[in-house]
RNA sequence: GGAGAGAUGGCCGAGUGGUCGAAGGCGCUCCCCUGCUAAGGGAGUAUACGGGCUUAAACCUGUAUCGAGGGUUCGAAUCCCUCUCUCUCCGCCA
């Protein structure tokens, strides 16, 4: 949620960044809700004033024992306007919010303008992609005659877009989360949580998937008038942890790592990577959450970065660093890098992580806060990044590790994890 | 699932219809005292939003907020209704 002191001071110049990256701003409507707000807000306040001095006046002459009747007539007809008043900037206010809750955040200055993904700018490549003397194979094929990656199982058991691991494939993908939590919170400092998979509406509105992301959610009736949500990625519960606090300042920065399934309906995406295990209703994920001061997070953002990237580098896999344009970010963020890695059987980089800075946006939605110097509650700024995705991660290994009969070499760092194995071999 | 108790500021805790945004304590900040430390004395110390003033802050002023929502009333932390959560006991369960 954008600051509303800065749409009141500066609609125009606001409006014109939201169209940076693609949001058309409602620029009448909001001046028009704001006017209204302004005159019923100071109207229904004098009531206000007016009925307390009253009251006030009426509790004193009584304590006296004097005669009220003068009084009470005097604000009996303030009764009507005044909830008249209060029910319309009720509803005003809620209409204003509406509003405000759909605006997505203002990007950073150094974000590149630009309208879609082919706009974005490569900061770095890491890695060279390695060169195959034999035809590769994609992970479906790979993972299919290892009898290791089942996606017809699946499709009996759920349906499309899951997928059934068994074996040694299922070993690995538990290894490569085991190796993900111990390497930040051994190496980077982060702590270890354990969270719901099931959030309230409350939470997915804190972090930015609600209002506005609804279809492309999960969700579970609690009870007749209350959903629950199946997280989307452990960015919701891990941040919404501070959701309502105020945190000492020699607390931060806070440095959260989880390890979570994510489930995404992905609504409006059919077509797009129907094929194996890039685009899943649920994959796992290992998360890195960091709730800095505001003077710190952009340097937050290029240390959680280097946290992700740093599991890539131990797994030696090639891959680049994207800083995305202003037209290609998630509703929520200021600035957001993504890691794409090497995928050979589609020959080109594919997203592997995704790590924003979003300011004080998700903080202002979920009221989270930390003192400042002058002991003053402050708009804390909220980060994360995955670290990384756990299918996704699985995926590359098997590609960019496969050989020419078709088992896999298991990355020397993931060899502990896997009781010294070397190789995922066919398994009956 | 059954029975009971409860939810008040950063924390503890008083407050059952009126000058209560809320006693008292702890904590914190500033000042005084003290050679240092400890102890002591004094003052201050919620948040959000509106309006005024302002480059901004400070400040002044108003409104709202005592788990959430609704109701009664001129007036609600206090009375009524609904809900949520917490705790205790019983049952069940991993």
């Amino acid at each position: 949620m954008l600051d509303i002191q800065l749409l009141r001071n500066d609609l125009e110049g606001t409006a014109q960044r939201l169209k940076g990256r693609g949001f058309e701003l409602d620029v009448a409507r909001f001046q028009e809700l704001e006017q209204e707000r302004k005159g019923v807000q100071m109207r229904t306040q004098e009531l206000q004033a007016k009925r307390n001095q009253s009251s006030k006046q009426i509790g004193i002459a009584k304590s006296k024992g004097e005669d009220v009747a003068a009084i009470m007539a005097e604000v009996a007809n303030l009764g009507d306007e005044l909830k008249a008043a209060e029910e319309k900037l009720a509803y005003i206010q809620s209409h204003l919010n509406d509003l405000l809750m759909t605006i997505p955040n203002l990007p950073h200055e150094s974000v590149p303008l630009g309208k879609s993904e082919e706009d974005n700018v490569e900061v770095r490549r890491v890695g060279t992609p390695r060169t195959f003397d034999f035809a590769v194979k994609d992970h479906v094929d790979l993972g299919e005659s290892l009898k290791q990656l089942d996606f017809e199982t699946a499709v009996k058991i759920s349906g499309a877009r899951f997928s059934v691991m068994k074996g040694q494939l299922a070993r690995l993908h538990r290894a490569l989360a085991q190796f993900m939590l111990d390497t930040h919170t051994a190496e980077h400092g982060y702590t270890e949580v354990y969270v719901p998979y099931l959030v309230n509406a409350e939470s997915m509105r804190g972090t930015g998937q609600l209002p506005k992301f609804e279809a492309d959610l999960f969700s579970v009736q609690k009870n007749e008038n209350e959903k629950l949500y199946l997280i989307p990625t452990a960015e919701v519960p891990v941040t919404n942890i501070v959701r309502d606090a105020i945190i000492a300042a020699e607390d931060l920065p806070l440095k959260f790592v989880s390890h979570t399934p994510c489930f995404r309906s992905e609504a409006g995406s059919y077509g797009r990577d129907t094929r194996g295990m890039i685009r899943q209703h649920q994959f796992d994920k290992v998360e890195l959450v960091q709730i800095v001061a505001p003077e710190q997070s952009y340097a937050a953002l290029e240390t959680l970065l280097g946290h992700a990237e740093t599991i890539l580098k131990k797994l030696e896999l090639p891959y680049r660093v994207m800083a995305l344009c202003s037209g290609d970010m998630g509703f929520s963020a200021a600035k957001t890098y993504d890691i794409e890695v090497w995928l050979p059987a589609q020959n080109t980089y594919r997203e592997i992580s995704s790590c924003s800075n979003f300011e004080a946006f998700q903080a202002r939605r979920m009221q989270a806060r930390y003192r400042n110097e002058k002991n003053k509650p402050e708009l804390a700024h909220t980060l994360n990044g995955s670290g990384l995705a756990v299918g996704r991660t699985l995926v590359a290994i098997l590609e960019n590790y496969q050989n020419a009969d078709g088992s896999v070499a298991i990355p020397a760092a993931l060899r502990p994890y896997m009781g010294g194995m070397e190789n995922i071999t066919l398994e009956d």
